[in-house]
DNA sequence: GTCTATAAATCGATAGAC
DNA sequence: GTCTATCGATTTATAGAC
C-alpha cells in the first residue's frame, strides 16, 4: 500500500466508483450509465464524483480497461496452467467463455455493439485490449517453434492480406508462417463468435440444453483448425 | 395495395415510423431509442405516435423483425444466386458481411449486446430470426443428400450434445449426421464472429488494411471446416 | 388521429461557498 | 473534496379537447 493516506483514500474511492459502475453496467447497460446514479449509490452528491472522474466517458474507459484486464488475467492464467499447446488453447477458450458467462454485461461492453457516442481512447485501452490475442498467438508461435503446429492446408491468401500478416509478424516478433497465422486470426474470431452466441442468447432458449458440450466440441474443432489436433 | 385508403395510410405511417426508427438507431443506439424523437422527426406531437406503436419496446420489436427480414432476404437471395453448395455458402457469407457493414447499427441490434430491459417477444422475432441459420443448414443438408459434403474428421461429441442434435435434425427434417451438423453450427457462429470483429472494430484501426481479403480467407477455411473444400 | 397540457422523473456539467 | 443551487435539456406516458 504505497502513497500517502490521502492517495490511498483517493484510490479506494476510485475503486468504489468502478465497482458501482460495474453494477450500473449490469443493471442499465453502458448507454444509460450515469455519473449521477453512481454518486447516489456512493452516497454522495453528483458534483463530488467529478473530482474523481471527469466525465461519463471517462467512467466508461475505466470500466473497459478494468474488464480487459480481468479477462486478460484469466486468459494468461489459463495458458500458464497447461504445458502442451493444445491444452493451453483449450484452457484459454474455457477461461474466456467462463468469464463471459460470469460477467455478461462487462463482456458485452468489450465485445458487443459499440456504445453510441463513445470512442475508446487508444492510449489507455489498446494494451489491455490485446492481452487475449497476444496470449493466443503466443501459444501458436511457441507451438510452431517447438515443431508442434501442424502445417495448414492451403487456403488462398491474397497479396494484400499477406502484406498485413508480414507486418503483424514483424511487430509481434513471430515466426508462424502466413497460412497458420491467418488461421490463428480466424480461430480467434471464431472463439469469440461462439462465446457471443451463447452470452447474447442467439441460440434459442432451449435449442442446446448443455451449451458447454457444444462449446467443447467447437474448441476441439478450432484447435484442429489452428494446427493443434488431438493426440 | 390491398385494404381501404385508411389502412393504406396507416401502413404508410408505420413504414415511416420504422424508417425513422432505423435512423434513430444509427444515431443514438438502441438503448436511447425514443418515441418522442421519432415523433419529432415525423413532424408530429409525441402522443400521436402512440396510436401506432404502443411503447418503446414495440418500436424495438418492429426494428428487430425488420432487420432480420432484410438480412434473411439477402441471405436467401445469395443462396439462390449459386448452384454449387460451396458457392452458395460463400455467397451467403459475403451477403451477411455486406449487409452488416452497410447497416452496422441494425446488425448490432440483432447480434450485439442485448438491449437492457428489452426482451424480444418470441412469437414475432423467432421466425425471421432463424432465416439465416435455416438457409445455412439448408445448404449443408442439400449438399449431403447430393453426396457433396465431405465427411468430417472426428471431434468428440458428448451424449447430451448428440441428443440436442438429434432433436434439431428431427425438427428441421435434416439428414446430416452429427459430426457435420455440429460443424455446421460452429461455422455459423464463426461466420458471425468474423463479421462481429470487423463491424464492431475489434481489429485495431489499421491492423488489416483490406479486411475483405481476411474475410475471404476465413470463408474458405470455414467452407472446408463445414465439409465443402475447394474443388 | 392529432392536438395542448401536464405529471414526475431523468440527465450532464458547472459555479461558488465552505 | 463535499456541499447547495442552478441551467437547460431530456424522457415516458397520460388526460382531455377538437
Amino acid at each position: 500500500m504505497p502513497g500517502t493516506p490521502r492517495e490511498r483514500a483517493r484510490e479506494q474511492t476510485l475503486q468504489d466508483i468502478t465497482r458501482i459502475g460495474r453494477e450500473q453496467l449490469a443493471a442499465v447497460g453502458a448507454a444509460a450509465l450515469s455519473l449521477r446514479a453512481v454518486a447516489r449509490d456512493l452516497g454522495v452528491v453528483s458534483s463530488a464524483v467529478y473530482r474523481y472522474v471527469k466525465s461519463r466517458d471517462e467512467l466508461l474507459t475505466l470500466l473497459v480497461v478494468d474488464g480487459y484486464n480481468e479477462l486478460g488475467d484469466a486468459a494468461e492464467a489459463a495458458v500458464a496452467s497447461a504445458a502442451e499447446p493444445r491444452e493451453q488453447f483449450l484452457a484459454l477458450g474455457r477461461a474466456v467463455r467462463e468469464w463471459a458467462l460470469r460477467e455478461p454485461a462487462r463482456y458485452g461492453l468489450l465485445f458487443g455493439s459499440p456504445v453510441p457516442g463513445y470512442q475508446a481512447p487508444g492510449e489507455q485501452t489498446t494494451t489491455p485490449g490485446t492481452r487475449v490475442i497476444y496470449a493466443l498467438v503466443g501459444i501458436f508461435d511457441n507451438a510452431f517453434r517447438a515443431g508442434k503446429l501442424e502445417a495448414a492446408a492451403a487456403a488462398p491468401i491474397d497479396d494484400e492480406l499477406a502484406a498485413d500478416l508480414d507486418r503483424i509478424r514483424a511487430e509481434l516478433g513471430l515466426t508462424t508462417p502466413d497460412p497458420l497465422l491467418a488461421r490463428g486470426v480466424l480461430v480467434w474470431s471464431a472463439l469469440f463468435g461462439a462465446v457471443n452466441f451463447e452470452v447474447f442468447g442467439q441460440y434459442g432458449a432451449d435449442t442446446f440444453t448443455t451449451p458447454g458440450a457444444l462449446f467443447e466440441h467447437h474448441l476441439a474443432v478450432l484447435a484442429e483448425t489452428a494446427g493443434l489436433p488431438a493426440a
